[in-house]
DNA sequence: ATGGGCACCTGGCTGC
DNA sequence: TGCAGCCAGGTGCCCA
């Protein structure tokens, strides 16, 4: 579910909440996560001070005075600031109680999320240490992507969305980026011509961005930590438009399958 | 190394 | 009404 808008939407809502507070109790109710929670979890956070929640591609680091939680909301997970003393719901699986009387609270029905302590720098961790660049940062640009995509073969959509490559692009924004950048999302990365990963890279960056400025998109059940939706989805122009007329050409949007993905696009306006 | 496909899991919707 | 089948915002892993 949450791509990187929804996750940084995310992180902006809990770090004002959690900053410099202390964690007075930890409460795991389901450790059946993508990986289990480790038996210390708890006692690893608990009395801890949180110093500062980042993010790294979909990943929240909330870093605490000794080690960090990496933190992964999968397809469906949210974290929302409750008061503490909320009744726990159905996929309510982990809290994190804080000093202030407030309450972190995991959710996450198809629990592909998960929370991992380490005492080590996450930058090193299997999960993060591999990931491509930061598509918000200036080290993403045409001629990042024309290296590495020189020579490849796959559809440039799914090209997009491998983290290797660049982080943070889900199912959603590929479609919505290539639409902007009036390409075919089968097309070979490797065939993709220079003004074109231009236009790519501008795309990718201007949805994302736009995205992050009105709270992510919710198609389905995302919310904030504040429990409320992103408004993005009015601005779609591809995604689950199928059979819709394009919203620059009216002609009917297309939907095919990549990767057991499903893709949208325009005909007329991406060659 | 690269690309393709599957698995993990629950819930909501569609169509018989 | 009930239920089978399909689909969903991610990504690690296995295979050719």
């Amino acid at each position: 579910m949450p791509e990187l808008p929804e996750v940084e939407t995310t992180r902006r809502g809990i770090l004002p909440v959690l900053k410099n507070q202390k964690i007075t109790q930890v409460v795991v109710r389901d450790v059946r996560l993508r990986w289990p929670v480790s038996p210390d979890f708890a006692g690893q956070l608990t009395g801890q001070k949180i110093l500062d929640v980042q993010r790294r591609a979909k990943y929240l680091l909330i870093r605490l005075e000794r080690g960090t939680v990496i933190w992964h909301l999968g397809m469906s997970g949210s974290l929302r600031v409750l008061p503490a003393g909320t009744p726990p719901q159905l996929h309510d699986h982990i809290d994190v109680v804080l000093g202030s009387g407030r309450l972190l609270r995991f959710n996450d029905p198809r629990r592909f999320g998960c929370a991992l302590w380490t005492g080590d720098d996450p930058a090193q961790h299997e999960l993060i240490a591999h990931l491509g660049s930061e598509p918000l940062s200036n080290e993403f640009d045409a001629a990042y992507l024309a290296a590495r995509a020189k020579g490849r073969s796959v559809a440039i959509k799914q090209f997009i969305m491998n983290a290797e490559i660049v982080v943070g692009v889900g199912n959603i924004y590929a479609s919505e980026a290539l639409f902007r950048a009036g390409i075919r999302p089968k097309r070979m990365a490797g065939r993709i011509k220079r003004d074109e990963l231009e236009r790519l890279v501008e795309a990718i960056k201007s949805v994302l961005g736009e995205a992050i400025k009105v709270g992510g998109t919710t198609l389905r059940d995302y919310v904030n930590a504040n429990g409320s939706p992103g408004y993005f989805r009015q601005k779609l122009y591809v995604y689950e438009r199928a059979g819709e007329p394009c919203r620059r050409c009216s002609t009917p949007v297309r939907q095919i399958v990549q990767g057991n993905r499903s893709t949208y696009y325009c005909p007329q306006c991406q060659q």
